[in-house]
DNA sequence: TTGAAAAGTTCGGCCCGACTAACTATATTA
DNA sequence: TAATATAGTTAGTCGGGCCGAACTTTTCAA
């Protein structure tokens, strides 16, 4: 347990673990181009992450060869991709969010949250969505509740993207 | 209505943009110096920060001037810690997440979220701090969720930093 | 089996955001 | 008002992450 620490992963880096792992479920091998269109990101940079990555021990990677996750690789990817799920899930089925949506910006909040509030947020899911609240679902209220109060609801602000 | 578009501003520059704001409130004059200390960057950084950000008009800034937000970069500046603000009080009034904590956390996330889902954490914030859930607080419900099933609260995940 | 298309890589370059070191301007105060 | 401390700037550098263009390898089908 000295080889084990990988130091902190920048943001794009945990994306394209991510984007390895989710396209090794989909379609057993992750390749280099399906890659980058999941990323939206040129062949080459791609090619960089790679390299980085195999350095960092997380996938296995040789020029023109197959792209596979390691052991730690996986366990990290798989990290990261339930924080993803867990944000995205709060935002769909505790705030009410479209899938899109709530999915983009799981996207970026996954890289900002730590383990703590992420943990907090899983257990408040569980909370919201268990008829554990004098047999109500809490969620189903909140959506009535915005229903009866639809004055500051989303984007009645010009703001930002 | 045709300058007023500031396009994106970087994570980064928001931050500086930011901590202007409350320098400027709390010591009436943002110094540059100042600057440097909240953010935990080096003075020439700040330095570049402001060329960028006067030149986007959202600060007043000659060398050696004063520093002075803009009509606009108050405005923007304003949303920008409005939004932290909401994020930091889910976490802390809602969540039950330290605000140290929730304070750093909020600080990652405000760039990462739209104003979509801020908007409904706000609602949300309304929600479950009033008394409209038969007279029941339901960040206090949570709170005793929590107690009663301490199971994967925080960090028995030696996740991430 | 060979030769084009597709996949992958390398190389050089760019932008952003930070840093250090050295310099200049401003303030302070003796 | 001159000396020095402090604030601020400039110049140069670096790393991360991206890109396009050109090159190499692999694949696939005629």
């Amino acid at each position: 347990m000295a080889a084990t620490k990988q130091r902190e992963l920048s943001a794009s880096l945990e994306d394209y673990l991510e984007a390895i792992l989710n396209l090794s479920a989909d379609s057993k091998v992750a390749r280099s181009k399906d890659i980058a269109d999941a990323l939206d990101v040129s062949r080459s940079s791609v090619t960089g992450a790679l390299r980085t990555l195999a350095q960092k021990q997380l996938v296995n990677y040789k020029p023109y060869g197959f792209i596979t996750l390691t052991d730690q690789g996986r366990a990290l990817a798989e990290r990261i991709a339930r924080k993803h799920d867990i944000i995205k899930s709060f935002f769909v089925n505790v705030l009410g969010v479209d899938p899109i949506t709530a999915g983009q910006a799981a996207c970026k909040a996954e890289h900002a949250l730590g383990p703590q509030i992420v943990a907090r947020l899983l257990h408040f899911i569980e909370f919201a969505t268990a008829n554990n609240n004098n047999g109500v679902d809490l969620a189903k209220q909140f959506t009535q509740f915005c229903e009866a109060n639809p004055n500051n609801l989303p984007g009645n602000d010009k703001e930002q993207k």
